[in-house]
DNA sequence: AGTCTTGTTATACGATCGTTCAGTAAGCAT
DNA sequence: ATGCTTACTGAACGATCGTATAACAAGACT
C-alpha cells in the first residue's frame, strides 16, 4: 500500500492551457452559450473550478483564445485541403468547396460554436481583435484562390473584391443554411451551385450591367 | 391636492403584452445575450419584474413571441416591398433586394437579435417550432418570386428548389458579411452581386455541369 | 361612496454565475 | 529522505438569474 494513485496529475502550464481550450470548444458544442461558464468547462476538462482561474486570470482570456484555436484550425484545415490538390486554381477552389460542405467542418455543432461567439462580438473588444485578424487570413485565402484561377482563364467578369465577396456570400449562406436545416438540400448541391458561381464569375457575355460602374469603397 | 398622479396605469392584456414583446426585442438589440433577462426587459419596458410573470407564466414564451414578432414583422416587410412593384417580376426581384441592403434590415442591431435566437434554436423546441413556420413563409417568398421569372423568361438553368436555395444563400451571406463588417462593401454592390446572380440563373449556355443531375432529397 | 376584480408592485427564495483565497500535494532538486 | 516550488483543489463570497407570492391600487360597476 506505499504506492497511492496521485489524486491529480500535474501538467506544464503550457499543456493544461491547450486542454483547457480544447475543453471550452467541446463545452459550447455540447451546451451552447450555457457552455460558456467555468464550471461546464471545468467539467469537461475534469479538473477544479479553480484552475481555470490559476491559468486564465479572467475568463474572457480563455474565451478569446479558444475563438483563435477555434478560427484557426478551421482556417488551416481549408488551406490544407486546399493545397493539397495543386493541379490547378480550378481544382484547388473544388477542393476548398469539398472540404467546406464536409465534416468536420459541416457540423451542426460548429455553427452552435460560431454563433455563441459572434454573440460576443459586439460587446468584447477581445473578440473584435481576434476575428479581425482570423477572418482576414479567410478573406484572402478564398481572393487568392480566385485570382489564381481569373489569372489562368484570364476571364473575370468583375473586380477580384466583389467576385470573392460574393462567393464568400454564397459559401457562408449555404453552410448556414445546411446547418440550420439539413433537411434542405444535399452538402453535394451546396458544391453544385459554388461550382456554378465560378462558371458564372467566368462567362463570356451576359446581359447584366456593369457591376463595377460602382466606385470601390472608402 | 385631491388628484394625485396615479403610480401606473393599467393596460389591457392585449396592449401590455405586446408592449412587453417589444420592449424584449429592444432589449435584446441593446444588450444582445444579456438583453433576454426579466430584470433587462421589464426595466426597457418600464414595468416592475412581476408583471413579465404576470402575463407570461415561463420566460421562454415571451422570447417565442418575441422570435414570431421579429420575424413576422421582417417578412412582412420584405413581401410588402416586393409587392410594391408589380410591373414584372424582375422588378419585384430587384425591390426585394433593395429592402433587403437597406434599412431598417441592413442594421447591425438587426444581427445582434439574430444571433441571440439562433443561439436558443437548438435547446429550445418552442424556438424550432416559431422557426420552422417563419422560416417557410421566408422560402416560399422568395420562390414564388423566382416562379413568376422564370415563367415570364422561360429560362432557367436548374431547378427552381435550387436557385432558390442559392439565391438565398447569397443575399443571406451577403447580409450576414456586411453587418459582421460594414467596410466591407456598399449596399448597392450587394445588390449588384444578387442581380448577377439572376442573370446567371437565365444565361443561355454556361460550361458548368447539369446540376440536377442529383436526385432532389426525401 | 363603497365593493370587486385584477393589473401591478415589491420582496424574497433558491440556483448559478465569476472570482477569491487558504490549504493540499505532486514532482523535482538537493 | 527532506524541502521547495507551484499546479491544483474546494469552499466561500457577492451578484444576478427566473420564479413565487403577498400586498397594493387603478378603474369599472352597483
Amino acid at each position: 500500500m506505499s504506492s497511492r494513485k496521485p489524486r491529480f496529475e500535474r501538467q506544464l502550464p503550457r499543456e493544461r492551457r491547450q486542454a483547457l481550450i480544447v475543453a471550452t470548444i467541446q463545452s459550447l458544442k455540447r451546451h451552447g452559450h450555457e457552455g460558456l461558464s467555468v464550471r461546464r468547462i471545468s467539467a469537461e476538462a475534469g479538473v477544479s473550478i479553480g484552475l481555470i482561474n490559476h491559468h486564465f486570470p479572467k475568463k474572457d482570456m480563455l474565451i478569446a483564445q479558444a475563438y483563435r484555436h477555434f478560427n484557426s484550425e478551421l482556417v488551416g484545415g481549408m488551406r490544407a485541403a486546399a493545397l493539397q490538390a495543386p493541379a490547378s486554381a480550378r481544382a484547388r477552389l473544388r477542393a476548398f468547396f469539398k472540404a467546406t460542405f464536409s465534416p468536420p467542418n459541416l457540423d451542426r455543432d460548429v455553427l452552435t460554436v460560431w454563433i455563441v461567439f459572434w454573440g460576443l462580438y459586439r460587446h468584447s473588444p477581445e473578440i473584435q481583435k481576434v476575428h479581425g485578424e482570423t477572418y482576414r487570413e479567410h478573406i484572402d485565402l478564398v481572393r487568392a484562390m480566385l485570382a489564381d484561377w481569373a489569372a489562368e482563364t484570364g476571364k473575370l467578369r468583375f473586380s477580384l473584391r466583389l467576385a470573392a465577396t460574393g462567393l464568400t456570400a454564397m459559401i457562408d449562406g449555404l453552410w448556414l443554411e445546411w446547418c440550420l436545416d439539413p433537411a434542405n438540400f444535399r452538402p453535394a448541391e451546396a458544391i453544385a451551385l459554388c461550382e456554378f458561381w465560378i462558371d458564372s464569375l467566368g462567362a463570356e457575355v451576359l446581359q447584366g450591367t456593369a457591376i463595377d460602374a460602382l466606385p470601390v469603397p472608402r
